[in-house]
DNA sequence: CCTCGGACCGACCGACCGGTCGGACGGGAA
DNA sequence: TTCCCGTCCGACCGGTCGGTCGGTCCGAGG
């Protein structure tokens, strides 16, 4: 079904593990062009394996697809995880957030692409792995939920709909950096440059803040 | 190249037009699996044709989906010139596109995830159809540039960046309403429900102009 | 020494892909 | 009636798809 262990032995000494280089090779294809875009043979190749050496470690393109899939959710878990949650402001916790989502995003530019393909790809993926992906993405996004309902009880935050603010948040920072050329041609610079990279954090914080209307003063 | 003349003739008397029955199967087949994971012989049998008619309208499979996605951004840019420009504030003018995006994605359902799609499936199109549709998006991206400018000049609406807040309002749109059955399960009614939609404008409206943040009173 | 098993490979399978071709059908003009 | 032309179709093309199969290679263990 979904991906068996990371790596059912550490692969005896400790090699660069073609697992691994699989797994980066078909992350880097699919976030370009998709679930039935990208060709075993591709894959293969761009590893530097024969194809049929890539059903000794997926039984199936669908399980490399969830395979790569896991990788991301769970480093992007991961990530969160580490975050200490200082007992801060809620707003302030949702600033730590988005600064992490938005590093890790543009740390490694598949993954929003990939994110959000998955949206429309989805029928592709059996109600089986989905329940297991939508586990990890749970934990991800219920830190945040959390924050708000807490900021909303504190009388910090506005009452807003909660999970209608989870998907303006990743509206706003996964569409953005999946948003390719046409996002580069907005903006007139690239998307994942370090200065757009420190703009769009901004932005976003003091959108959360302030939302578009000037200062009443 | 890029698609012909909407139709040539008016189909002579006025037919249902095979035309545009094969756009619309076409229209709904890719929004679901998208350019790669759509084939033809599916749309002829979902039209009612036989696969070798469909070359009789458009000359390749490409050309037939960026007929589709044409056809979507001129619907898209006709509904938004139809909106009156009164001299209403900037931020009302915001409203009232926000409105009218969001009514014609939430009554289209294929609309917003074709349209995303496209921006990773971008580099099957080539440049010459790129171009073409490009001129269209520019139309209704830049009415909704220019209301941000005026607001800013007018010290109506926060010195933001302009390209970065057209990210953030069609990651709030075009996003929300392509996040299928992820998105409604986040919210736990379906997104394009009548309730959800309205509670998203809604939500859209409040966020433009307060961000999240509770009012200092 | 021999065996065992994991990693790997080339050749091959049936199915399907986008696209072509020659012709059938049918209504309007001459 | 004849011809034409737009519409449509079935059969077929070369090529690629995901996946299978039999077998090679090689280092570890007895």
């Amino acid at each position: 079904m979904s991906a068996d262990n990371p790596t059912p032995k550490p692969v005896t000494k400790a090699g660069p593990s073609s697992r691994a280089k699989i797994l980066d090779s078909a992350e880097a294809l699919f976030a370009a062009r998709g679930f039935s875009g990208v060709g075993l043979r591709e894959v293969a190749q761009k590893v530097g394996l024969g194809k049929s050496s890539l059903f000794h470690h997926f039984p199936t393109k669908l399980s490399l697809y969830v395979a790569v899939l896991e990788r991301i959710l769970t480093r992007m878990d991961e990530r969160l995880e580490a975050v200490q949650e200082r007992p801060e402001s809620a707003l302030a916790k949702l600033r730590n957030w988005v600064d992490v989502v938005v590093d890790t995003l543009a740390e490694n530019p598949t993954y929003a692409p990939l994110l959000l393909r998955t949206l429309f790809e989805g029928d592709v993926v059996d109600r089986k792995d989905r329940a297991h992906l939508n586990g990890i993405l749970e934990r991800i996004l219920s830190r945040v939920a959390r924050a708000l309902k807490e900021g909303i009880a504190a009388g910090e935050i506005r009452p807003v709909s909660v999970p209608h603010t989870l998907q303006t948040l990743i509206g706003m920072s996964v569409y953005h950096f999946a948003s390719g050329e046409f996002g580069d041609d907005l903006l007139q610079h690239p998307v994942y440059s370090a200065a757009e990279v420190r703009r769009r954090k901004q932005h976003i914080f003091l959108f959360l803040e302030h939302g578009l209307a000037a200062e009443p003063a």
